[in-house]
This record gives C-alpha cells, sequence and structure tokens, in this order.
DNA sequence: ACAGTTTGATTAAACGATTTAGTAAATCTG
DNA sequence: CAGATTTACTAAATCGTTTAATCAAACTGT
C-alpha cells in the first residue's frame, strides 16, 4: 500500500505543462490560457491531488494555520469560544490547531513553541495563570501576530479581548445587596487570576459604595471547578455559619455550592443566595435556576478570530482592547 | 520588526559546526561527541531557535500533528472527548489539530483534505451523518492511518471505538418499562445517524420482548438540540397527548423537552417520565435530576488516540473494533 | 515589415530541514 | 605497527512548492 503523495509535478506531466504552471495555476497567479487552466485542475482533481502544506509553506512563508491556546477545551465556556474562533477562521480559509495548556504556564510555553514550529500565521490566547511578558517575547521575536482573549496581562500592550469584568462584578455586587443580603463571600478562582481580581474587586466597589464599612465575610481561592465550589461552601458554613450570600467565580463553582448547601439543609436561593458568572446554557435548567452574569464566550471567539484575521493582514495595526458588557440574569438562587 | 526566523544554519554556525550536525544532535540520531552536543544546544537556545516542522516534515516525511474531526466542539460530549485525544496525544509527542464538520459531508470531506494537506500522521473521525466509504477514500489513498469514533459506518472495515448504542437502547428501554411506562416516544437525531438508529431499535427490541405488541409512540427525527426537543416536545403533547415517556437522544435535548413539559403544565418524572444518553456533567443538577444512561466520551476520546498512535506505528495492524458498555444512571426523571 | 508589447508558458533557484555517503582522525586488534 | 574498525563530523542531494527571471510566439500600431 502507502502509495506515494501525488506531487504537483505529476499533475504537470499528466497534464502536459511545467509544474510551475500549475502552481500559478492553483493559486489563480499569473497569466494562464483557460485552456490549460481547465485542463489542469482536469488532471489535478483526476489524480486527487493535494497540495502539499509543508512544501507549500516553506517556500512561500504562508501559512493558513491559526493556533489558539486556551486552558482546558473540556470547559464548555472554551469550548464555545472555540467553536467560535474556528468557524470564523475557517471563514477566513483558516484552519485551527487548538491546544490546552491545562491553566500551567509551562506547558503554555511548549504548546506556543509547538505551535510556532508548525507554521501557524498567528495566535489567539487565553493565557496561563501566572503569565507575564517574556512568555509571549517568543511570540513577538518570530514576528507573529496575536491577540489575548478572556484573562488579561496588566499593563501589556497587545490586541485583547474579553469582558468587562469589574463592571461584572459591581453588577453581581448590587443585585445581592438590593435583595438584602449583607455577608457576602466571594468563592472560587486562582489568587493572581486578572479575571478574580477585577470580578471580586466590582463585588467589594458595590459593597463600599452601599456602605462605606461593609466587606467580605471570607474570600475563598481555589480552581474554578464544581468540586472546589462544594468543598469551599463546607468549608464557608462551618467557619462562616452566617454567610448570607455566595459570589463564585464561575457557574460551574456554583453548582458545586449547590450541593454543599443541599448537603447541610439549606435552601438555595431562601436561606443563603448564590450567584455565579459565565451563564453556561445549563444554568437555566438547575435547581433553582441560578442567577448569573452572562459573559460571552461565543463573541469572544469571534471576534478574536476576526482580529486576528485582520492583523496577519496588517501586522502594523495598532493593538485594541475590547471590553464585552456582561449582562445579568436574574433568576431565582439570588 | 518582522525579524527573520532562526533556521538551524545559523545555529551550525552560532556553535561552530554543520548544520548536519545539529540536526543529529536535535533528534539524537548518530554518534556525537558530549561536548559539541551541549555546544549546539546551547546555542539553539541562546538564539530561541525553534525547528521549522514544514521543511522537517517535507524531507522526513515524518509527523507529529494529528487530525481530530468532530461534528461540533461547543457540544460539551465532544468537548471532553476532544480534550482527552488531545492529552493522550499530547503524551505521545503529538499535536492535535481540531476541526468541526457541523455534521455535514461536504465540509467533511474539505476538512479531511485540508488536514493531509497539512501533513497530519493520521486522523480521528467521528464521521458526519450520511458519511459512506467513498468520503474516506482520499485518506486511503494517502495511505494515512485513521480511526472512526461514536459514529460507526456499517459494514466497513476500519479501526472504531464508540459505544454499544444497541445496548444502551436496551437499558433506558427496560427501565421505563419497569417503571410502568407503556406509552413510550423516541425524540431526536436524524434518521440516518447509526447511533440514533441502534438506540432506538434497542428501545423497540426491550418493548418487544416485553410484549410482541407494544410499539413506539412517535419517533421524531430532528436535530440533536435543545431546541428541538423543545419544539419536538411540544408537537407531541398536542398529537400524541397521552405520551406518558420521552426517549432522548442525548440529554441536551431531555433538558429541552423538560422546558416543554413545564410550560404546558407537566411534571418530569411524574406526570411524563424522561430519560436521555451520555449522562453529561451537569443532568445531576437539573431539576429533577435526570436519568440517563451514561456513554464514556473521555475513554472514547484516550482510546481513540491511543489506537492512533499503534496505527501510526504499526500501519499493518489489523483494524479492532472497540464497543464500550454503557451505563444506566438513575435519577428523577424515570 | 519592424520594433515594442502582451500573453502564456518554462527554467532554475530558492525555502529549511534530513539523510546518505563519505572522510579524517582516533582507537582497536593481533 | 599495519590494517581494520569506530567515532565524530561534513558536503551535498533531496523533499514539493513558489517565484523571479526568461523566453518564444502572437499581437500592436505605424
Amino acid at each position: 500500500m502507502q502509495k506515494k503523495r501525488v506531487s504537483i509535478k505529476e499533475v504537470a506531466e499528466h497534464a502536459g505543462v511545467s509544474a510551475a504552471t500549475v502552481s500559478l495555476v492553483l493559486n489563480d497567479k499569473g497569466s494562464i490560457s483557460d485552456k490549460t487552466r481547465k485542463q489542469v485542475r482536469k488532471s489535478a482533481k483526476e489524480l486527487g491531488f493535494i497540495l502539499n502544506k509543508s512544501a507549500s509553506r516553506l517556500r512561500s512563508g504562508q501559512s493558513l494555520l491559526i493556533g489558539l491556546v486556551v486552558n482546558d477545551i473540556s470547559n464548555p465556556f472554551f469550548a464555545e469560544l472555540s467553536a467560535n474562533v474556528e468557524t470564523e477562521a475557517a471563514n477566513a480559509g483558516y484552519l485551527s490547531v487548538i491546544a490546552s495548556t491545562q491553566d500551567n504556564v509551562e506547558t503554555q510555553k511548549f504548546v506556543i513553541e509547538t505551535m510556532i514550529g508548525q507554521g501557524v500565521a498567528g495566535l489567539i490566547i487565553s493565557s496561563a495563570t501566572g503569565s507575564d511578558e517574556a512568555d509571549f517575547e517568543v511570540i513577538r521575536k518570530h514576528g507573529i501576530p496575536y491577540v489575548l482573549c478572556v484573562r488579561e496581562l496588566p499593563g501589556y500592550a497587545a490586541d485583547f479581548i474579553g469582558f468587562d469584568n469589574f463592571q461584572a462584578g459591581v453588577m453581581a455586587g448590587e443585585h445581592i445587596l438590593d435583595r438584602g443580603y449583607r455577608d457576602i463571600a466571594f468563592v472560587g478562582g486562582f489568587a493572581d487570576n486578572t479575571n478574580r481580581i477585577s470580578r471580586r474587586e466590582g463585588v467589594k466597589y458595590a459593597m463600599r459604595r452601599r456602605d462605606p464599612d461593609l466587606a467580605l465575610v471570607r474570600d475563598l481561592v481555589g480552581p474554578a471547578t464544581r468540586q472546589y465550589g462544594h468543598d469551599a461552601t463546607l468549608e464557608l458554613l462551618a467557619q462562616s455559619p452566617d454567610t448570607s450570600a455566595i459570589v463564585c467565580i464561575n457557574d460551574y463553582v456554583a453548582i458545586g455550592a449547590y450541593a454543599a448547601l443541599k448537603e447541610k439543609g439549606r435552601e438555595v436561593g431562601a436561606d443563603v443566595a448564590v450567584i455565579g458568572f459565565d451563564n453556561v446554557p445549563e444554568s437555566a435548567a438547575w435547581n433553582p435556576p441560578l442567577t448569573t452574569v452572562e459573559l460571552f464566550p461565543r463573541s469572544i471567539g469571534s471576534r478574536a478570530a476576526k482580529a486576528l484575521v485582520e492583523k496577519i493582514r496588517d501586522n502594523q495595526r495598532p493593538p485594541e482592547r475590547i471590553y464585552l458588557a456582561p449582562k445579568l440574569v436574574v433568576r431565582d438562587s439570588a
């Protein structure tokens, strides 16, 4: 078996022209008569010719690959984001390479280098917690355009598409305060995650504005997972039993909190308020339906892809930062 | 800006050796003294050298890219599968290219060709509904190893990793019958989707075994989405109001059914039973918690990746088909 | 009929790695 | 110590494309 791939030369021979002509036809370049154009296409199809992108990229330096670096594709948030990057990129003729970093800076470094090695035309990155400028230096050095998304790198001049996390925090905080809750805890996410910091500061800002003496009951740092939401809430109930509202870093942490509260016989939305961020599609179906601040991964995905494509076409384009506005979705949990 | 990439030649020059030597060091081949080995590595690191995979692949024909073709990454089922393919592949040193077909045969064809053009070493494919052998001929022709997953192609000799869908259907059917329901409808999924057919036949088999005269009340064909679950259920309630149990092609369709039932004032699990397939993580948190047949996308992902890697290393390996056993998860909806 | 353009195609030189065949020096062997 | 072997390294060919430089033929307008 193991039939050798058919090359441009064989197509050329089959069509009775030179290899260069075939290349010209395939790229719609140069001036080629209609007759040969047709003949070449016919031969190519007949032989089942597929352009060897490695060779093409090597010679022309042009690539139709874009790389997407996220923390974890199995997280629906990033899955939706990825899906939109992919379709948007496909519209512009690009194929996407997706890789997860598990939120680990070392893995991220490896993944980025591998992608550069593969010859990506550009990169979209949701930076791992703890990244700094130096981690992206290698991309700059190779002159590869990139845009950051979701996770911002403070004080770093690069294109960025994300949410207004501070505002999201303010929204969550005000809603909870409006409902009369005062003993508020913040749960989930790692300490150096910029999204977490902004959201929490937003909540605190809303609290201070309401009453300068108001402060968070607790601020629990940990992975943004269902499991941690559960464990942290148990801890919270044990150590700060008068907590009346829990602001969770995302909806998954919130569902973990639900579980813990139910275990302890507390009624979500009545005894204790729970609010999340993201508005994952399922959250409306939870029991009780979750009150949350909606963010828009789909928009982030497609806008990031669009921005990258533009950046690839004009690398001089000055960096821009886009913050999408969040939206409060009130249901029954808070 | 736009610094030119540093090539193997520059590393060679910097280290005072030939390009061949650098290549040998980088690939741990040939016999090279420890001294030069170290010197070369040092130079490479110093210059920030990243191997140009396009060139490497062109010459050696060897690639560390594997392609994953799924219907829709934004579907958590495939997201989890993808995540596991990716990590498993990464363990074996491969980078993954992921693309969605939107369950469209044309898109699938395009995606596969693009991936071959990119020089993938192998492919993992969840075939689009309506695919036939001819769609994979191009892969065979290029001598590229591949394994199918999730969606089987009947009577086609290829490696396959999936579920025992028939058995899953039987499990769902028997459980519902055990609970005393008799007027059963099957909802969601396209008519030529092999998974759908097997699951439905499993349900019917369980029914016939219980009572030869028993038949499905309705069999509603459509996309496997929340939206369709909702719409189809409304239709069902209007046209076959005595339906007492709904078997949904997946959990997402089930949550759509929940919504429709609630709209019409029916209580899920009491008035009407609902059962799904997949056991997506959230389904335990729904109201009421969903009874479903668990399938194992994570296992599929990692086993498919493992199988593909083996296949790449030994293309002569005879095809094998693996069917993972499903597991009934009883909760409150049925 | 002539120089000048345009059209349609070709030739040959890259691109950056790997690999084969080869060489010089070092080491071994009896 | 001569000859054989091993070690450490290199020059050059090669992979399949793209593209700049050419070139022949056909067309222009005078």
